[in-house]
DNA sequence: GCGGCTAGTTGAACGTGTTCAAATTCAGCT
DNA sequence: AGCTGAATTTGAACACGTTCAACTAGCCGC
């Protein structure tokens, strides 16, 4: 009656209570086991539902990762925003939460591995970079821009503008590092993490001198030509799906 | 009876015809089906042997797009050779090199997807970075390696040494890029080809400026510590598993 | 109440990748 | 020829993701 219920309370829609349950559960044994070694009926199962029910509300066992994303960027942001708060340089604001994307990530080591694995194939759901309705990709490019805003430095604003979706992709980039490090501690992640931060920061301040305005705008037009092509632009469909 | 037969003749061992045969017929059926529409069941069948065979000869399905990467990789080379001939500046080479790569990749677009989906897979056999026993890395290493060598343009040493291997991790992203464009002829990877290939000339060139050197030698040490931390080794090549 | 409609739920069944113990073939040795 | 152990081949069996036709529950208009 109150706020507490366990499993079959409705409070708006029973449904929403049962997709609830079955993500909770599915996270739960993925962190525990895996991606591959968690059979949905394993789910099912512990949710204390029908397999076929699982399927009613998540329509495939990849839509289930999708929740993952979500829930690791929430984790990620939560850290973040207190660790901004007495930083002011951007090498410092990026470093710290480059950092703290693989303290987040950390638990996941080993599963994480699928997420690439999935998120690579265009057919994929999971896709960052073709599926333009996922939140998680707004959310987590929003946090770079954040990440920009406490600085002072002088950035060009053609750079700027790209700058937050740049930093993003190359976060992926080091995540895609960190799965394949088998290092002790992830420390080569966290070093490469140090030496791309320093590299990043002088970049971003050479790409700024007026002196390389022409070669700035050539990569900047190059990043909206690969950007505009990676949406669903396409008039020309052949198979639907 | 010669030595000259369809099947069942052994000219050294049987076993390497079976194999040879089972991976003729996968790849078959894969440039007609694709590769989750291809079941090992059809392949089986169609190579006439029963199902337990095939996976006598090849541990999982994926092992089999091993075979495919060696393919294309002997078709690029092969088209790229000729190609190579009247060309002497490193951007007319590259370009060319890198349109032969969608040429020939053309044929298997819609089953190319797979590729990238397991390539990101740390476990992954087909892991282009950590599986050191993939010899159609170094076999595509060296290809950028011969693009460089026909030019005349003076690359300073410590970048020279490092660029073979750039330059394939370029040509990786632009098949990633490749396998999300839907648009009709893929044209936008041409396009983008042609805009990256000029954007690279510029920047190799930027980077050979003495001026440049130590954001390079920086930006280098860099790509060698990705190097080292990637479980494959420079030139030392052994079947360790 | 009753009929009907939609959302939610079920479990059996199917297709597929993979495994495995057993059967068969083969090459070398005595 | 006969034996032996290894290489090869087989097909049944298993586990899992996914589908689907049927069933139930809640609810609205009458």
């Amino acid at each position: 009656m109150t706020a507490m219920q366990k499993k079959k309370a409705a409070k708006t829609l029973k449904g929403d209570q049962t997709k609830a349950l079955i993500l909770e559960t599915a996270l739960e044994i993925f962190r525990e086991r895996g991606y591959e070694e968690t059979t949905m009926r394993a789910i099912a199962e512990k949710a204390g539902v029908s397999l076929g029910n699982a399927y009613y509300y998540f329509r495939s066992k990849e839509y289930l990762i999708q929740a993952f994303y979500q829930r690791l960027h929430d984790e990620h942001l939560a850290a973040s925003l207190p660790a901004l708060e007495d930083k002011d340089t951007l090498k410092a604001r990026l470093l710290a939460v480059m950092r703290l994307r693989i303290d987040i990530s950390k638990p996941y080591h080993h599963f994480a591995g699928v997420l690439f694995k999935t998120a690579a194939h265009p057919e994929s759901p999971l896709n960052p970079f073709s599926d333009e309705s996922d939140p998680v990709r707004e959310q987590s490019i929003a946090l770079f821009a954040k990440v920009l805003e406490g600085t002072k430095i002088r950035i060009p604003k053609d750079l700027k503008a790209e700058l937050p979706y740049l930093l993003w992709v190359y976060q992926m980039g080091i995540v895609l590092f960190w799965i394949h490090d088998r290092s002790r501690g992830h420390r080569r992640t966290y070093r490469l993490i140090d030496h791309t931060v320093d590299l990043l920061d002088k970049l971003i301040h050479l790409a700024s001198n007026p002196f390389m305005r022409p070669l700035r705008k050539q990569a900047l037009r190059l990043v909206e030509e690969i950007r505009e092509a990676l949406p669903d632009d396409d008039d020309d469909e052949k198979d639907e799906r």
